[in-house]
DNA sequence: CTGAAAGCGCTTACAG
DNA sequence: CTGAAAGCGCTTACAG
């Protein structure tokens, strides 16, 4: 492969000055420039990334940690930060977590990501304390999404959940329903992932606001996915009367609750109505009622609030090396104040009144 | 951070016997290792990649290249192979495509895959003959999963989807349908992705076979999403009496027919029988038929095959680089043989025999 | 089994 | 605005 000597030797000039006209620094003449871009275009040249790494200190490379890239929301949010990264010269690394704790400790205790990457984006990752600690020591900068707690220093975007299991809870309770279930987030989590409990808060809260006092018996715990919701769904029809309304912690739980309902010959919303938490692409298709949060507004927001600080550029064809990404001061212990962006209320044909009405 | 000197020195031996024991090279004594090992726990070393990658010649990378992330089959290929790639020691670059020509062209036709990666995952990626051209040239171990004409010498990994829409439409038939239209793949691609094409000849194979003669007006063309199997469902029905039954090219496709289907007042199975391909996450909930597809099992077959040739051995603590992938023999002209996985119907509820019996 | 030394291909002060 | 030279932190023949 042509190499950075060839080029210069072409160009007629030093091998920093072809680094540097690559790189689109401002300290070098245009007449040069355009002769050091005609050679490595002639030559086809491309930088070596792991010289310009190890010279330069910047990997050009970002990490997201997501628990599970098949879930809709994860996809949607790697789509998103995919999408800017490669717009302006990023590479991403990806981390699937797929629900292993040995994976987790992997991708979070290690100084990989230390040497591996300019900046991390956490992406509903539970962090335990030391987790935590272990990233500030990192002294890179990072983003979480819907994360609990956080990492110090970091910035971090995310809906409010409370106010998502409010509205959802308050839609049901304006249809009539007193009965109102509750499907959420994972028993067997013991980490400070906070989603499914400021979901079910925010439940619990529109229960007390409307005079409802919460029924124990109507809060299952499964996971966050449709099995999840099924089986969910058909503990809570085990334990006797059923609901008259389920509020799922996320779109998939709500259509396996669909799902389980329809097994056990309940129509939805004749007998039942159901409403989640997402606006998962296949909410339309449903028919599920849900409170939509901005997916991909999230990933994009997140990666930019990383690359923007530093005055990030277009890619350039030859760019050997981003700009390092900032965003997050490290050594700044007080949290961010998390950028909030807004849920919608969307209704379809799964909630209804319940019938006695 | 500490440096491999520091290692050594600590040690008491060279910078080369740190390296080779951490790598666990065969020619290190076994107290050697011990001391080494020791030595870098105890100074928490990890080994710098990008140093490693310019001296060793080897990115411990691999590049996943995917249509869609977004989309059901793709996360969980993606999935599969993440899990593979890290349990081995790799990282993975995400490369998604999203539909647009300039990001397949920048994926496709720069030198920057060549330097940055040591293997290539493709999966559906439409490809030009000159793309095809510029991978070979790239000389690089690389498999293809799903995709129309491969790559010269590179494995591939697929179904046969020829049969996938053949055994779905035979399915319809046997059911008595005889008006049974097909939505399927993107017409503005020009490119030659094979997979909606196969699926269609499939379809209009097990048609001839029944005696029935395929007709034009019942084969419309749109996106392999939700949306485009709404959008060519609605097309369907304006062009007059509607199909009684609808085999959509894949599950996401399908899923947007039926809520066209309810948006128009018909019913599924009753007035339309819907069948897709898949068996998508939420086919299930959804109750819809499908030709199911191993998705997963197709992406990790493919990291093994990259990735066992080699003889790649579990990562280690400190495995600074892996060795390199192989598999694809890149001088070799004739396309290797591709592995066909097995696809199996699936009846759920959204097929029917027609009204008319 | 181990070490000294060269070299991987860039970028970055430093000097001009 | 440009160049000579050092240096980034490893791995790999080569020699012993």
């Amino acid at each position: 492969m042509t190499r950075i000597d060839d080029v210069a030797r072409l160009a007629g000039v030093s091998t920093a000055t072809v680094s540097r006209a690559l790189r689109g620094l401002p300290t070098v003449s245009a007449a040069t420039r355009r002769r050091v871009q005609a050679a490595a275009e002639q030559l086809q040249y491309a930088v070596s990334p792991s010289a310009s790494r190890l010279a330069g200190g910047k990997t050009g490379t970002v990490a997201v940690v997501v628990p599970r890239i098949t879930r809709w929301f994860f996809a949607t949010v790697v789509e998103a930060v995919e999408d800017h990264l490669h717009e302006n010269g990023y590479d991403l690394l990806l981390y699937n977590l797929g629900g292993r704790e040995q994976t987790r400790r992997r991708v979070l205790r290690t100084a990989n990501l230390h040497k591996r990457v300019d900046a991390i984006i956490l992406v509903a990752t539970p962090l335990r304390p030391a987790d935590a600690t272990a990233l500030t020591k990192l002294d890179l900068p990072g983003v979480t999404i819907s994360s609990g707690s956080g990492v110090p220093g970091w910035p971090s975007v995310r809906i409010d959940d409370v106010a998502a299991g409010r509205t959802a809870t308050r839609h049901l309770v304006d249809l009539g329903h007193t009965r109102i279930a509750h499907i959420s987030g994972d028993p067997d989590d013991e980490l400070a992932f906070t989603t499914h409990l400021d979901r079910r808060r925010g439940y619990q809260e529109a229960l007390r606001a409307a005079g409802i006092r919460p029924d124990p018996s109507l809060d299952v715990e499964s996971q966050f996915t449709v099995d999840g919701g099924t089986r969910a769904t058909a503990e809570l029809l085990a334990r006797g009367e059923p609901p008259t309304a389920i509020f799922a912690a996320c779109d998939e739980m709500a259509m396996g609750a669909m799902t389980a309902l329809r097994d056990a010959g309940l129509r939805v919303p004749q007998d039942v109505s159901v409403i989640g938490v997402d606006d998962h692409d296949l909410a339309g298709a449903l028919g599920l009622s849900t409170i939509a949060q901005p997916a991909a507004e999230q990933g994009l927001l997140a990666a930019r609030i990383l690359l923007d600080p530093l005055g990030v550029r277009a890619a350039e064809p030859y760019a050997g090396s981003a700009p390092a990404p900032g965003g997050g001061d490290a050594s700044d212990d007080t949290p961010a104040r998390p950028v909030i962006l807004p849920t919608r209320l969307v209704v379809r044909e799964s909630t209804a009144p319940p019938r006695a009405h």
